[in-house]
DNA sequence: AATGTTGGTTTAATCGATTAAATAGTGGCG
DNA sequence: CGCCACTATTTAATCGATTAAACCAACATT
């Protein structure tokens, strides 16, 4: 069993190996791929030069045939925020458990960049593509559609028509929320969010509202816009906060616009939970180690993920032609952060 | 202006722009890529081609030809953690800016997966490679090496050879980071690592020991196996703490062993950072939130992913041939978790 | 005027697989 | 025995670009 090794003249091809094989091209390819039956004799001839040579198909040369690439593109606003690269995470595992592989793409919430890299993917002609989009104007919608690439949007943009979308069910998540700090005596309860013209947090402030509604506390509605980094949504809590009349409890509607919060409210030297309830959104493993341990909205990445992976490929397959539109329950997890408002808060 | 959108027969191919623009493919070719000068008039006639057609290059006949993918496999252990998120954030960052893709693959720190995702980005033709390494044997070393991919070695496994490394110096910052806390009075300090065989905690061990040494502390060394869970090195960490004769000082050897031995100290309701000073290594938004801040070894992150992009677009372009070993310095981040020892404490 | 040079453009080979269609081989059946 | 049906295998077209080589026209050189 003596393999040849050491620096080769070139990549051996499916013509090496049917050659060392004395078959056909097309019966390696049919070896490899199964497609069609191979007798024994030939199939095991090709299975040695195969390992002799050290064969690997070329990947490039199949797609450009066969009309599918097995990629994925895989687009998020930002790589580094453990809500998406939980989501990357998961996407990658189900791409490897079916034979695929992804190309992602990291937008940094930029609809230009989106544009761009949204196009290198079209032209490498991925088979499909998972986008967390930037925007809900979703500049390449069009473009994906008219091209015929099966895409999934997730997370956001859920007005977008014409294509799949998945996303956690934001409102009834929020208005869950809200009602338990509500339950909790507080009636000043400011709703602190990113960016207030995504889908999702609309969806995040609409449950807020209708909560306050319920229980006739619309007239106290704060909505604070934080942005999308930590030091944006700092400066607008300690903003919010530094006033007699503060209210005694944050709802934060992404984990970032949490940690901004929980920095304000330690500028501002309070006694956290006690003066200030905090709920945050989203659940991670670092989270566990803050003391008050933060209560939160969690999200279902794994479901929302592998409902995403089920579109993808059950469109990928032709196995559905209709649009669909899914909404996921979040659950609400209540420890240390949120706690009874004072007596006489307000 | 009008646009022909809607259903199209077919996606359009080089031929068909070049027969509306009644030229040959080779001068459309030669327009998009600008390698042969071609006249303005027919320069122009085939942007209005392509325009009009709508018209995007296929990426995978152009591979097939040209022998290059301008896709570069990247392969972490674990996306989610926050130390490789980042890594990927800015070689994605670099590859966008430079007209190269990244097709992402974790291997959950099992070797097998990695061989398996190695080969699967071998076949698809990348033209470099980006790894973190599971393991110092690195199974598919001599694949890479002979199938002449250019590789480059990230964070981990430095002893490998023939392949340029980048990584920490991991050795000077845990001597460092033990020098720190060695001049805060600790005597009785303990090194909590994930996997002891990895190379890079190899270093950083190595550097605990020669601090240890310098101070005439060597019969002190404490090594502490937490394995790669948060849960693991909390119960690590929590047998290593619960003993009259504890460490008066622990140093994590990554975040992950950080936030369990938080979590330990906690279990024990030891009073923190005052019975038990923490050095942690690497450094991250959400760490400043934490009560007390974490004093920790700052890697540097961009730096690496910068130098390791140099290495391997230089090596695409011909210009190195010789194998590079880079160690970078750390930071030194002094904190609240570290104090002075309490006096007479063993 | 014959020849050489240069520059713009086209022709056609090529990359390495897949796959439809053609072919050879085998056995069954009237 | 001859014809058909069926199976295993091969032949050759094809995917859509790049690019070396051929080509042609215009102009310079001797």
């Amino acid at each position: 069993m003596q393999k040849t090794k050491g620096i080769r003249d070139s990549v051996p091809t499916i013509r090496d190996v049917a050659a060392l094989a004395g078959v056909s091209t097309a019966t390696v390819s049919n070896v490899l791929s199964g497609s069609r039956y191979v007798g024994p004799e030939r199939r095991s001839r090709v299975k040695d030069a195969i390992d002799e040579l050290g064969y690997r198909p070329n990947g490039i040369a199949a797609s450009l045939r066969s009309q599918r690439t097995k990629i994925i593109g895989i687009v998020v606003p930002d790589i580094v925020n453990a809500f998406f690269s939980s989501l990357v995470q998961h996407f990658e595992e189900l791409a490897a458990g079916s034979g695929y592989q992804i190309i992602l793409v990291s937008t940094n919430e930029d609809a230009e960049q989106e544009r761009e890299r949204m196009f290198a993917l079209l032209s490498r002609r991925v088979d499909g593509l998972i986008v967390v989009p930037v925007s809900d104007a979703f500049d390449t919608r069009s473009d994906v559609l008219s091209e015929g690439v099966a895409t999934v949007i997730v997370d956001r943009g859920c007005q977008l028509t014409g294509i799949d979308t998945i996303a956690a069910d934001n409102v009834s998540a929020a208005r869950e929320g809200t009602r338990h700090l509500i339950s909790l005596g507080h009636r000043d309860i400011a709703m602190v969010v990113s960016i207030p013209t995504l889908d999702n947090i609309q969806g995040r402030i609409e449950g807020y509202r209708l909560a306050l509604a319920e229980a006739g506390l619309q007239d106290r509605e704060q909505v604070v816009v934080g942005g999308v980094t930590v030091d944006s949504s700092r400066a607008a809590v300690v903003k919010c906060l530094d006033r007699p009349d503060r209210p005694t409890a944050l709802f934060a509607g992404t984990n970032i616009v949490a940690l901004g919060a929980i920095h304000a409210v330690r500028d501002l030297d309070l006694d956290f939970p006690r003066q200030v309830s905090l709920l945050g959104f989203d659940d991670f493993e670092w989270m566990t180690v803050l003391k008050p341990y933060i209560s939160t909205i969690q999200q279902p990445t794994q479901e929302m993920a592998a409902h995403a992976w089920r579109l993808l490929t059950d469109r990928l397959a032709g196995k559905r032609r209709d649009v669909s539109r899914v909404r996921l329950p979040c659950t609400l997890r209540i420890r240390e952060s949120t706690v009874a408002a004072k007596e006489g808060g307000s």
